[in-house]
RNA sequence: UCCUCCGUAGCUCAAUUGGUAGAGCGAGCGGCUGUUAACCGCUAGGUCACUGGUUCGAGUCCAGUCGGAGGAGCCA
């Protein structure tokens, strides 16, 4: 009797006597034939739940007909062609071996019934007993290799840069602290402020916005890196898109402008989408029917073509030149808001957007200035690049980096930084020196795109959010 | 953090001008059926988020607190 997990029974030839375990998903009951119980069981391999058939006659019949869904079961059997609709193929058991009982079937939270996101998210530990999270498991796990996979065939190397940040000068919002002083009990300098000396690193530190800073010093040796992993914003945000911990893919590239680093998006991108349509259809499947009609055509659209590129200054012009009502008005300068980003991916172009050569006071001071006059801006610009897609907005920022240390220094400075911090960074442009660009991708967001997930808190395992540490 | 809406059974929601709580699903029991969002009958299940106020009387009105959702900002 040869264990078999639940998709390659599927496939198996009827006949073969096989053991299958997993968790009960129904049970329906049945008078015909002396009784007999259709127990659909699922072990998370595929979408689908195979179907098992008790017979009466079997010794524990009384014990198995009071299974009910969230019973963990291992069941011995034969694959037959299924008599009933709705499957192919069943397994006519010769054994059901009961392994755990629900204690309390009243209350169990995953009872097989409709439930909110909303509840699911407060039991986040049985969520993924559902269709919709099991399947959001199985899309993350598949995006997630993908990213690895294209990168690594095309000769970038994944770098594990640090959780834990002792640089200050990260810029990317607000940064949780990580410290072992006693709160009760908090060491003071001379002048009155907190004794960082006396903290485990020595200094102030916290836990890593963006792992930009450190690959790029990767990039200056090994030409093609990313990092992809977890990172962390402090900010009281409270909107579907955002989590106070998520994960993200940084490539970085030597060597490149930002048209190559729009071409590498773009091509990851595609490569998801790819994949996905190859080995995840079961799941799309239902994506496509139960949370967002045409996901599929959408994510076909993806592999064709995968992103349109125009300016900042473009954009402006499009937004200004639209019969659409905006809430607030765009000008050239500003950045945009939400709408108007919705309205260029969602309503005019229908398709991922690549808006490049922002001005240069709404962007980082890390991107790389444009020259006087690109793309017939009325302002000055840098090489910053965002992708814009229907439903999710900004999934993707990035920009050709300042190589230029003069220039570099400039910006720090203009922007009021210390340079002082930036010290090791600085050293990349002293010692030679290159062109180099690169982005970050939010995974989650990455997820919501490709499964029409409205929540990016139901696309993550276990959500952090204000307010939200639970499990 | 700001704006809007919402907290009633395990879950999803009702409850008229303020008059002491109801359905569906789920669960338990029974019936029927190669069933499959099964169907039919019966049963159990409630500190109406919390605290205070108005009132003869509050799920309902008022104030505050806590929690949740949608949108905005910040961004990925």
């Amino acid at each position: 009797m040869t264990w078999l997990k639940i998709k390659d029974a599927f496939t198996a030839d009827p006949g073969v006597e096989l053991t299958i375990k997993g968790w009960v998903r129904t049970k329906r009951d049945s008078k015909a034939d002396g009784g007999l119980s259709f127990i659909a069981v699922n072990d998370g391999t595929c979408f689908d739940p195979i179907q098992v058939v008790a017979r009466h006659d079997l010794p524990n019949y009384e014990e198995i007909a009071k299974l009910n869904t969230g019973c963990s079961v291992e069941v011995d059997g034969v694959l037959v062609e299924s008599q009933g609709k709705g499957q192919s193929v069943e397994i006519q058991a010769t054994a059901v071996r009961v392994i755990g009982w629900v204690q309390d079937p009243d209350t169990y939270p995953a009872s097989n019934k409709r439930h909110s996101f909303e509840y699911l998210r407060e039991v986040a530990h049985l969520r993924t007993r559902t269709n919709t999270f099991g399947a959001v498991a199985r899309v993350r796990h598949t995006l997630s290799q993908s990213i690895h996979r294209f990168l690594d065939d095309q000769d970038f190397y994944w770098v594990h840069t640090p959780i834990i940040t002792g640089s200050d000068c990260e810029g990317a919002g607000e940064m949780f602290r990580v410290s072992t002083l006693d709160f009760m009990n908090i060491p003071k300098t001379d002048d009155g402020q907190v004794d960082f000396s006396q903290d485990f690193f020595g200094k102030e530190s916290h836990l890593t916005v963006s792992g930009q800073l450190n690959v790029e010093t990767y990039c200056s040796s090994l030409s093609r890196v990313y990092t992809f992993g977890p990172t962390f914003r402090a900010e009281n945000s409270n909107t579907s898109r955002h989590l106070a911990e998520f994960w993200m893919v940084e490539p970085e590239i030597a060597f490149a402008d930002l048209e190559d680093d729009v071409e590498l998006a773009s091509g990851m991108l595609r490569a998801c989408a790819s994949d996905l349509l190859e080995t995840r259809m079961d799941d799309l499947e239902f994506f496509n029917l139960r949370i967002e009609k045409g996901i599929i055509d959408r994510l076909k659209m993806i592999v064709e073509s995968p992103v349109k590129t125009i300016t900042y200054t473009e954009a402006i012009k499009i937004i200004e030149g639209c019969n659409e009502k905006f809430e607030y008005q765009v000008k050239w300068g500003s950045d945009m808001q939400s709408e108007h980003e919705r309205y260029l991916c969602e309503k005019h172009f229908k398709q991922p957007v690549a808006v490049i050569n922002y001005p240069k006071d709404i962007k980082a001071f890390y991107m790389r200035l444009n020259d006087e006059g690109t793309d017939g801006a009325p302002g000055r610009t840098v090489a910053a690049v965002d992708i814009l897609v229907p439903g999710v907005g900004e999934l993707v920022g990035g920009s050709q980096r300042e190589e230029r240390l003069d220039v570099l220094d400039a910006r720090i400075t203009e922007m009021g930084l210390d340079i002082d911090d930036y010290w090791w960074y600085r050293d990349l442009r002293k010692y030679g020196t290159v062109p180099h660009a690169g982005f970050g991708l939010g995974f989650e967001r990455l997820v919501q795109f490709c499964t029409g997930m409205q929540n990016i808190r139901d696309v993550i395992p276990f959500p952090r959010a204000p307010r939200q540490a639970e499990f």
